[in-house]
DNA sequence: TTCATTATTTAGACAAATCTAAAAATTTAT
DNA sequence: ATAAATTTTTAGATTTGTCTAAATAATGAA
């Protein structure tokens, strides 16, 4: 059992293993508002418990132990913001710190039931996949724009986001709905997407990424 | 803002108030499964926040503020009971361990929600009073025997507890649906409740005490 | 390649909550 | 009322997660 504090490590070592990997003490350390000399002391104990593999200055990739906890609390906070939303009219930009909270409470049963209780949803509210109680993501032929590899290629079928100066911000990009597109590359260091839409080369941030949907292939 | 561990400290010196006042080190001591000196450095902390009147060797009670903190978990702890019996289909027995883990979920919008989809519930799957946002509790016509002061006097109309053992036992007490009853004194070393039952003065343990539901006068 | 900059780690300290062992206060029994 | 037993508190140590400041390693630029 990891205390609340590891399982959170976990988590945002997941997630950012998503931009770039190994993934650094530095980053962790911005996006757990914390320093990098606690990050370091952290990385220590998890390594020692075998949930990641901790290289000094090169940074940390999670073990599988590690990676199946930290799937297992990315699919608990998921089921929970489809409960807020879906159960309690909570916006969908109101659920996040909550779902922060209840991602740590343990209860398999608990999450079983939650998960039937919503019908086995396969997405949340902010169009992420919620992995099953195995830890297996479904297959959905839509994905964020932001989770595709290099030479991916799909067509944009929907956006997550939806106010008017996010919608003209695509429009005047060209990235319209039914257009096909190609990954060039990730940009590591910011996690920006270099794209081909119609012969034409472009580069968008992490942030417009994020809310495009694509169909695969 | 009180550290979970404070939450927990007010809510147990709430519960073990009903049974004796002001609370002693050992009572919590023993509640809380730690060692009494732990206790007492807690009742300093929480002294100085005036979450309690703390005086040395004599024990503690709840300040106005304190009680309301503690209320207010009590309120959380048993819509969550509420919520997983009703939605979640969890049996009236499963319930407490999680619920003692969701009552620290730091969130008014989502208690009040939750109190909204579940319909405002009154009392608990144990037959416990669920206080509203304002900590009041509802005056039900019935509440547990358990509950009730000296001189209180009223009807017996029902249990929360349908063991047959149980039922044969209160068979056997003559503490049977209709029956008329008078509290004559609360014991403060045990929390049995000495009471009469037509002209006849009986002791009953506060664990048979706290299942026998009473109707007020 | 060597120096400067940046990233990371180490060393030592701190706050929260707990513990053990010993001291002090209170209660009980004679 | 005094001694013995019990309860509570104090003193000092421990663990977890954090911090600052200093040291070390890696990276980038001239």
């Amino acid at each position: 059992m990891q205390s609340y504090t590891e399982e959170n490590y976990l988590k945002i070592i997941y997630h950012l293993s998503e931009i770039s990997n190994p993934v650094l003490t530095n980053a962790i350390a911005e996006r757990i508002q914390t320093k990098a000399a606690s990050v370091t002391d952290m990385l220590k104990k998890l390594s020692d418990k075998e949930l990641v593999n901790y290289v000094k200055y090169q940074g940390v990739t999670l073990t599988e132990k590690g990676k199946s906890t930290a799937i297992n609390i990315v699919r608990k906070h998921r089921l929970w913001e489809v409960f807020l939303v879906d159960k309690l009219n909570f916006k969908w930009d109101e659920v996040h710190d909550v779902a922060e909270e209840l991602e740590h409470i343990q209860s398999n049963l608990l999450i079983e039931r939650l998960d039937e209780f919503l019908d086995f949803p396969k997405v949340d509210p902010h169009g992420d996949l919620i992995p099953d109680k195995y830890g297996n993501f479904a297959d959905l032929s839509f994905a964020k724009l932001s989770k595709l590899k290099p030479k991916d290629k799909g067509t944009i079928t929907g956006v997550s986001e939806h106010s008017s100066t996010f919608l003209k911000h695509l429009e005047k990009l060209g990235l319209t709905l039914g257009k096909r597109i190609e990954i060039i590359e990730v940009l590591e260091f910011d996690g920006s997407v270099e794209l081909l839409v119609e012969q034409q080369k472009m580069n968008i941030s992490r942030e417009v990424a994020k809310h495009i949907l694509i169909t695969k292939n």
